[in-house]
DNA sequence: ATGAATTTGAGAAAAATTCTTAAATTTTAT
DNA sequence: ATAAAATTTAAGAATTTTTCTCAAATTCAT
């Protein structure tokens, strides 16, 4: 990603403005104001905003991907019945994993659904 | 699933016998007692088993569901380079979780990645 | 303003999984 | 043991989510 064109503006903006979105979402939300703009391109761009770290790519077990505007480190709530997403701050989580794994450099992925 | 079939059968023995495998995997592998068996029968009798509680599903973020033979709690371990799949016991997840969340009633899906 | 680099749109393609349906298999009741 | 009823299967179509391809358009640097 060299520059910001008005299509990668948007998309950031609408991840901003709402969080959580999946990628789906966000074209929906993109095409009221330019209509033409693919899908491959929000996808594109999602992710290069997410390598570039400015915004933070959720993996949703058996359900599409979302884009989060806080990238600071926090796992996700999901509601299994209606899909709606909270935010979920665990203190001790990281300790607790850098203690199981062994490793400095691992990744992780948690997601808790609760009803 | 009122009874066991030898597609059942078989799928739930190569489960047992390998762990951590993929529907494709268990294709795989099927066929070369069953030359006929289907894709679709696999996932099926895959997915009806995890819900008997007889095998365990694994959800993978970015990746093919897996399954495997172990149903008490743990965590995995993936390889981000081979895909290789660890068992990973981690003490105390649960009492974190639980208190985090504040309900009984949750599920959650934890995977760590380490090279 | 021009040329080189980058991004886009449109749609094809890929990957994983579910769904549909007629045929086959298995169980149950005779 | 046999026929009828219930369940499962095979085959492939369909769905969903995401990536890829590439010519055309846009953007940047000069």
């Amino acid at each position: 990603m060299k520059y910001m064109t008005k299509q990668s503006q948007l998309i950031l903006a609408i991840v901003a403005r709402y969080g959580h979105v999946t990628a789906d979402e966000v074209h929906r939300e993109a095409k009221k104001s330019l209509p033409k703009i693919a899908v491959g391109t929000v996808y594109r761009n999602l992710n290069e905003l997410a390598e570039t770290g400015i915004i933070k790519k959720i993996e949703v077990p058996n359900a599409p991907d979302r884009f989060d505007k806080t990238v600071a480190p926090h796992e996700h709530l999901i509601c299994p019945n209606c899909g709606a997403v909270e935010d979920l701050m665990i203190t001790g989580l990281d300790t607790l994993l850098q203690s199981a794994v062994g490793e400095k450099d691992y990744h992780y992925c948690l997601t808790v659904s609760a009803r």
